[in-house]
RNA sequence: GGGCUCAUAGUCUAGUGGCUAUGACGUCUCCCUUACACGGAGGAGGUCACCGGUUCGAAUCCGGUUGGGCCCACCA
């Protein structure tokens, strides 16, 4: 056969794309009798292309896909993109030049899904072109009508059972967006800020003095609190004013505040106080205990408004007796109060002017601190009171902990995040949200305001167009919220699971075999579809969750836009090749962040090209071969076959625990070295001269060849599908005629070739080779010029155990006559791991 | 502030108690050899972050320090 001098990877790969998608060879057979193994694959956002995160941790969770193929599992492998969010939202009105909130939302819906089948296949390319091995006919939407049903369908079930409440609620709220927003969408950026000292008169006519970052609140304040074991001092100003502050306070303050206590005293005389804080809504505040009030912070009386942040909300949650005043609506303006109809940054100017001019304003101090602010917009948000729909988990942490520790984590210590952040859960989760595009929340209010919900047989179902059967438009008002997007992303399994409902095969494919997905979202992502499995089934959604880490840049830092350090994984797919790029994922352990380096790719392309050298030189050699075993296996050839069960061993041991890496470079190891640097170079005197070495020696490299060249390219099929399939198709195809690799079984151990004989001596072979090497290269002569004599100064049992290989070791080292001799001189050169002395005469 | 995690040649990285610390890239020297010059052979390059402990023996285990990263909490 005329081989091509070069293998053109970009041809190649698309070559394969194709061939793999016509002949169906990742295609999912729900009919098979094989064991089915279930990936929960991340479904990603079509908001853009697919970034170098994406290709780093797609490919690692399709290594595992595409061995479990190899190691005889049918694959159930979807691919799903998740549509149902802000960022889709965001595109689609980019792209369409719309705005969401004037249209329809039923129209808008279908705007996007029009929109969405438009763009997805140039986006979704960008995975086929990774290599990945999903069947993408197993495909669903976070948006479409299947995945509506499904996430309405559990809305229902939880309501129907208790679980799903609503209430009036503070909730984190972005007054740009005007959304609620998750805990996760906030960011903490530090701005300048202003702590005002501000005084309050109480009924016994001294001032309590109090500071604040938020003085709009004032019309708010619903409390007022002091450590009641920390120490406070009543002050005479010289204006005769009384002030009251911490000890700490009144220490830091008496310089710039001349006064004299006139009275020492435990936080606890304060209590019950009450005070008159100036613009509120309430006349009267009482002094009460809160343990986070720190004396030694501001001037140890903090107050309390709802809401002012989470602290606010927290103080009124131990504080049960008090009602909150909710003086925001869900646009961001005051709704009550001297400031009403101002939103909070023009109501915090008016507040400060008033205080000065009032006098109760004393002192204004600069301060740098965090503020939370929505991570989209960077807008501060707020606390709002508003109706929202609630799932009820609070009291099942114990649960989700067990469950937590009945998953499989790789690695390991990935748990850790999630039991810290399931200890930590201190709401409810919110599942409405105030946008436009979103899965709708399947509810009516009826004209008493009771909640009316639909038949399961009725979803999916659009309120704002649709009633339940049995009621008319003017009956109800529909639930305007949208489900958060985690709410549906949550139920990923089932989105996937439920396209195969009526087929035999549903009940095989949940609960899952494997969740592959970063580590960023974990208390998410991964926490959600848990509680929501949890709730459902009371089971886990999946057997094993495999951890991946970060894609850094060249100096280990995070990749954003704003820093312009973003690679681009099509570009680098164009320069080198997706099996490349792959082999660079490959070389992160599972779990760890791994910084881009362009040389590391440099590498990939070569372990391409190697392959590519090396199969050349095998398949040419193994045209004559018909499968043939050998009636002797010479030594050097049970000596790498041994080596090659070893790596079988070891590099299916590490697959099963998910440890790609490990496989990947054991296998490069013994490829580069073992295979291409010492045995090709070692056999292809016996391939070449039949004539002199016998056709027997010839038949058994050919066999050896065959075989460990053929588990390589198996071994390596998972981290690089091109390559592979490529001389895959060139020769090895003709001994399985199967359609493609990766429907060969992975290489099995045969304990049987394990032959430490062999080993030694191949060991000892590649170690006097190696220094006949080095003599060539310190003396300047090329590898291929001869030598006269090569003398051996070795024990007897090594005598004989080399002469064993002995044509073998004349041939490679082109020593036209090797000696054995006990003695030795200062010329001889010692091996590295044998007790062989190693004489050369040119 | 709490939790987790990391620290190994110029760079990235392997290595969970044992001979001389792994590999790649870079660098230097040599070699156009019938798979490969998009290559091959060989060399140089390391206080395994720091301090202390356990041990016959520590990159590895324990305690502490320093510095990075991630997550969480706080910031009146």
């Amino acid at each position: 056969m005329e081989l091509p001098l070069n293998y053109s990877e970009h041809e190649a790969e698309i070559k394969w794309l194709k061939y793999w998608e016509e002949n169906n060879v990742y295609k999912f057979n729900p009919d098979t009798k094989k064991e089915i193994y279930t990936i929960d694959t991340p479904p990603p956002t079509v908001s853009g292309k697919m970034h170098i995160g994406h290709a780093f941790s797609f490919s690692q969770q399709d290594f595992v896909a595409r061995y479990k193929r190899m190691a005889g599992f049918e694959l159930f492998y979807p691919f799903g993109t998740d549509d149902n969010g802000l960022a889709t939202e965001r595109l689609i009105e980019k792209l369409k030049n719309v705005k969401s909130k004037k249209m329809d939302r039923d129209e808008f819906v279908k705007l996007c899904l029009k929109t969405l089948e438009e763009i997805r296949p140039d986006f979704i390319f960008d995975w086929k072109k990774l290599g990945m091995s999903c069947d993408f006919d197993i495909f669903y939407s976070t948006i479409d009508a299947h995945s509506q049903r499904i996430s309405q369908e559990s809305f229902l079930k939880l309501y129907n059972s208790g679980r799903i409440y609503r209430k009036k609620s503070p909730i984190i709220f972005c007054p740009h967006c005007k959304t609620a927003i998750a805990q996760v969408e906030m960011e903490d950026v530090e701005k300048q800020s202003t702590l005002n000292y501000i005084k309050a008169k109480a009924e016994s006519g001294e001032y309590l003095i109090y500071s604040t970052t938020r003085p709009e609140l004032h019309p708010a304040c619903v409390g007022i609190s002091i450590d009641e074991n920390g120490d406070y001092v009543t002050a005479k100003r010289e204006n005769n004013e009384l002030w009251i502050i911490s000890k700490d306070a009144y220490n830091t303050m008496k310089e710039e505040f001349p006064m004299e206590i006139i009275n020492e005293y435990k936080g606890k005389e304060l209590l019950g106080k009450k005070v008159e804080i100036a613009y509120s809504l309430r006349n009267f505040v009482e002094i009460n205990h809160d343990i986070s009030v720190k004396t030694e912070y501001g001037t140890g009386i903090v107050y309390y408004c709802s809401y002012g942040g989470l602290d606010c909300v927290e103080w009124l949650s131990r504080h049960k007796t008090i009602e909150p005043l909710h003086i925001m609506d869900e646009s961001g303006v005051y709704t009550k109060g001297k400031y009403k109809d101002l939103p909070s940054d023009k109501a915090r100017e008016e507040v400060l002017k008033d205080l000065e001019a009032d006098g109760y304003l004393i002192k204004k101090q600069k301060m740098k601190h965090f503020v939370n602010v929505h991570e989209r917009c960077q807008t501060d948000i707020e606390y709002v009171a508003t109706e929202q729909w609630f799932i009820k988990y609070l009291e099942l942490k114990e649960q989700f902990l067990e469950a937590g520790n009945k998953l499989n984590w790789y690695p390991n210590h990935m748990k850790n995040r999630y039991d810290n952040w399931v200890k930590g859960l201190q709401w409810d989760w919110c599942i409405s949200r105030q946008r436009h595009f979103g899965v709708p929340i399947p509810v009516w209010y009826d004209k008493h305001g009771n909640i009316v919900v639909p038949k399961a047989d009725e979803l999916p179902i659009e309120p704002l167009k649709n009633v339940p059967k049995g009621y008319s438009m003017n009956d109800l008002t529909p639930e305007k919220d949208v489900l958060d997007t985690w709410a549906t992303s949550s139920l990923t399994p089932t989105l996937a699971a439920d396209l195969f409902k009526n087929h035999p095969v549903y009940k095989k494919l949940y609960p899952m075999n494997l969740r592959p997905q970063a580590h960023d979202i974990i208390t998410f992502w991964l926490f959600n579809t848990l509680v929501k499995s949890q709730l459902h089934d009371k089971i886990n959604p999946w057997k094993d969750v495999m951890i991946s880490g970060w894609a850094l840049d060249p100096h280990g830092k995070k990749m954003s836009k704003s820093k312009g350090n973003v690679i681009e994984p099509q570009e680098v797919i164009k320069k080198y090749s997706a099996d490349a790029l792959r082999f660079w994922a490959a070389g992160s352990k599972l779990g760890e962040d791994l910084p881009y380096q362009e040389k590391d790719l440099a590498t990939g392309k070569k372990m391409v090209t190697k392959l590519w050298n090396a199969s050349k030189l095998a398949i040419t050699n193994l045209e004559d071969y018909k499968g043939q075993k050998p009636k002797h296996l010479l030594p050097i050839d049970a000596w790498i076959l041994s080596k090659l069960n070893n790596l079988i061993k070891s590099s299916t041991e590490s697959f099963e625990k998910y440890e790609y890496s490990k496989t990947k470079q054991e296998v490069e190891k013994f490829f580069f070295s073992t295979l291409c640097d010492n045995y090709l170079e070692i056999i292809k005197e016996r391939l070449y001269n039949p004539d002199i070495h016998g056709v027997d020696a010839k038949v058994s490299a050919q066999y050896t060849l065959h075989t460990s060249f053929f588990s390589v390219l198996k071994l390596m099929a998972p981290i690089m599908p091109f390559i592979t399939e490529e001389i895959y198709h060139l020769h090895f195809i003709k001994t399985e005629g199967l359609k493609s690799i990766h429907h060969s079984e992975w290489p099995k151990f045969n304990a049987e070739l394990i032959n430490e004989e062999a080993e030694k001596i191949g060991d000892m072979a590649v170690d006097i080779i190696s220094i006949v090497r080095k003599f060539k290269s310190t003396n300047k002569i090329s590898l291929k010029e001869e030598i006269s004599t090569l003398i051996l100064a070795v024990n007897e049992e090594d005598e004989k155990l080399l002469k064993k290989a002995i044509a073998d070791i004349k041939g490679v080292t082109r020593a036209k006559e090797i000696i054995f001799d006990d003695k030795d001189d200062d010329s001889f050169t010692r091996c590295e791991n044998f007790d062989v002395k190693v004489g050369i005469i040119k």
